[in-house]
DNA sequence: TCTGGGGTCCTTCTACTC
DNA sequence: TCTGGAGTAGAAGGACCC
C-alpha cells in the first residue's frame, strides 16, 4: 500500500482530464448503429460549413475537425455526412457529467465532451488502492462506468495538475492514420516526479497556448521542443511573446500549473454569430439578421438571469476582413430591442463596404439585471421599458416553443427565423435559403 | 479548397482624469 | 494657463481553445 494517502493524507493533487472519443459521431452511432465501422463526418453540410467531428475511419483519410466540409468531401467522398444535432449532444453530455459527479463534486467543464476532475480528496472513499498509481484506478472506473451507462467511450489523462492531465489524455486516445486505427491506451498517467522527463522531448506546439502564430515566433528563436523552451529564461521570452504568455509558457514547460479545478465558473460573455451561405449586400437584410441575433443573445441572457453593459457587433466582409465595434451603455440591458438598437448604431459606425459574410452580436460586462434597477427607480430609462415585453416573450416561448414569437424586425420575406444556440454551430446549412418557411410568423 | 461558432485572455492604443 | 506623467477604463484586434 502506498504510504501517506491510505490514512486520508493525499500526497499532492490527482487531476483527471476526461475526453470523450469522437463524441458527436459516437452519439450519432447510438441511434444509427448500421453506420458503425464506416467513415462518418458530423458538421456543417453547407458550402461554408466545417467538420465538427469525424469517426476514426474517416480520420484515416485525413479528415479532422475544423476542416472545411467541402475539403472533407473531397478527401473522403464515400463518408456519411450528418448535420450536427446540438441538443442531442448536450443531452448526452449531461448524462456523462452526471456520472463524473458521482466520483467527485470538483468537475470543471471545458466543453460538451471534455472535463477536468479533481479526485485528490476522493481517493480513499473511492478505494483507489493498488498498483499503477491511485489515479489510474479511478480513471479506469470512470471509463467503465461511462461506457456501461451511456455506451460512449472516453480517454482519461491522470497527472498532478490540469495541464499535464490534458497532455496525458492525448496519449491515451485512439489514433488513426493511413495505416490503420490504434485503439489507444484508454488511460495514461504522468507520474509525479516524472513531469519534466515526459514533457521536454515533446514538440513545443503541444503546449497549451502555442497556436500557429506563437509557434512561428518560437521557430524563429530556434525553439522546437518543450525542453528547448524551458531552457530560455522567461525574461528573454517576454520581448517576443509578451509578459503574460512568456510567464505562462515558461511555467508550463517546467510542468508547473497552479490552476485549480473550478466547478463553478461564471459566464463572462454571451454571443451569437452566423456566417451566411451567401454574402449579404442590402442594409435591410443586415438589420434583419442583426435583429435575429440580438433576439438570440437577449433570450439567452434572460435565461441565465444576466444583463450586459457592453454590446459588440462583429462584421466579416467578403474578403474575410473582420471588424468589431462595441459600446458600453450607462445601464445593463437584456431586451432584444435594446441590444438591436445598439448594434444598429454600431453597424452605421462599422460602415461595411461590399458584401457581408458574417454578422455577430456579443454581450459582455454583466451587471445587475434590469428588474433590480427598476426597483431602484430607474424604470424610466428607455432601454429598461422593454423588460416587461421581453419577459412576456419568454413566457410565450416557454409555452409554445422557441420559434413561436420573435422581433418583428427579424421578420424576412421567408417568415420569422429565431436563433438558438448550436443551430449553426458548424456553419449555415446550404438549404437554409430554401427553408425560411420552417417557422410560422406570429 | 477558402477559412464555423462560442468562448477566454491578452496586448495595444487612445481618451480621460488627476 | 499650459504641459507632461501616471493611472485607469474602454475599444479594438489578435491568438488560442474546443
Amino acid at each position: 500500500m502506498t504510504p501517506g494517502w491510505h490514512d486520508g493524507v493525499v500526497p499532492g493533487r490527482v487531476i483527471l482530464h476526461v475526453d470523450m472519443d469522437a463524441f458527436f459521431v459516437s452519439v450519432e452511432l447510438l441511434r444509427r448503429p448500421e453506420l458503425r465501422g464506416r467513415p462518418v463526418v458530423v458538421g456543417g453540410t453547407g458550402r461554408r460549413g466545417v467538420v465538427a467531428a469525424a469517426s476514426y475511419e474517416a480520420r484515416q483519410f485525413g479528415v479532422f475537425s475544423a476542416m472545411p466540409s467541402m475539403r472533407a468531401r473531397r478527401l473522403c467522398p464515400h463518408a456519411v455526412f450528418l448535420p450536427g444535432d446540438y441538443d442531442s449532444y448536450a443531452a448526452a453530455s449531461a448524462r456523462v457529467f452526471e456520472i463524473f459527479r458521482t466520483f467527485t463534486p470538483h468537475v470543471e467543464s471545458l466543453s460538451l465532451d471534455e472535463a477536468f476532475l479533481d479526485v485528490s480528496g476522493a481517493m480513499r472513499r473511492l478505494g483507489a488502492v493498488g498498483g499503477g498509481g491511485p489515479g489510474i484506478a479511478i480513471a479506469q472506473r470512470i471509463r467503465a462506468e461511462v461506457v456501461d451507462r451511456t455506451q460512449l467511450n472516453c480517454s482519461v489523462g491522470v497527472a498532478p495538475n490540469m495541464f499535464l492531465a490534458k497532455m496525458a489524455s492525448v496519449e491515451a486516445k485512439p489514433k488513426a492514420g493511413p495505416h490503420g486505427i490504434d485503439p489507444g491506451l484508454g488511460v495514461f498517467e504522468v507520474e509525479p516526479g516524472h513531469e519534466v522527463e515526459y514533457l521536454h522531448p515533446l514538440p513545443v506546439r503541444r503546449l497549451w497556448g502555442v497556436g500557429p502564430a506563437t509557434h512561428e515566433r518560437l521557430k524563429r528563436l530556434g525553439i522546437s521542443t518543450i525542453g528547448e523552451l524551458a531552457a530560455v529564461s522567461p525574461v528573454a521570452l517576454r520581448g517576443v511573446l509578451g509578459r503574460a504568455a512568456a510567464t505562462r509558457l515558461s511555467e508550463l514547460a517546467d510542468g508547473v500549473d497552479e490552476r485549480r479545478v473550478d466547478s463553478d465558473r461564471a459566464i463572462k460573455s454571451v454571443s451569437h454569430e452566423e456566417t451566411f451561405a451567401h454574402d449579404l449586400h442590402r442594409r435591410d437584410d443586415l438589420r434583419t439578421e442583426l435583429a435575429r441575433l440580438a433576439d438570440g443573445v437577449s433570450s439567452r441572457l434572460r435565461a441565465e438571469g444576466l444583463a450586459a453593459r457592453t454590446i459588440s457587433l462583429k462584421v466579416r466582409d467578403g474578403s474575410f476582413r473582420t471588424t468589431t465595434r462595441g459600446r458600453t451603455l450607462a445601464q445593463p440591458v437584456d431586451s432584444a430591442a435594446a441590444i438591436a438598437e445598439t448594434v444598429f448604431a454600431l453597424l452605421d459606425k462599422a460602415a461595411p463596404a461590399g458584401g457581408v459574410r458574417l454578422l455577430g452580436v456579443a454581450a459582455t460586462k454583466f451587471a445587475e439585471p434590469a428588474e433590480q434597477l427598476q426597483l431602484e427607480g430607474l424604470a424610466d430609462q428607455p432601454a429598461l421599458r422593454w423588460g416587461d415585453a421581453s419577459r412576456a416573450v419568454d413566457r410565450v416561448r416557454d409555452r409554445f416553443g422557441g420559434t413561436a414569437i420573435g422581433p418583428a424586425s427579424a421578420l424576412s420575406a421567408g417568415g420569422l427565423r429565431v436563433v438558438r444556440r448550436g443551430q449553426h454551430e458548424w456553419g449555415t446549412d446550404e438549404t437554409d435559403e430554401d427553408h425560411k418557411d420552417r417557422s410560422a410568423p406570429h
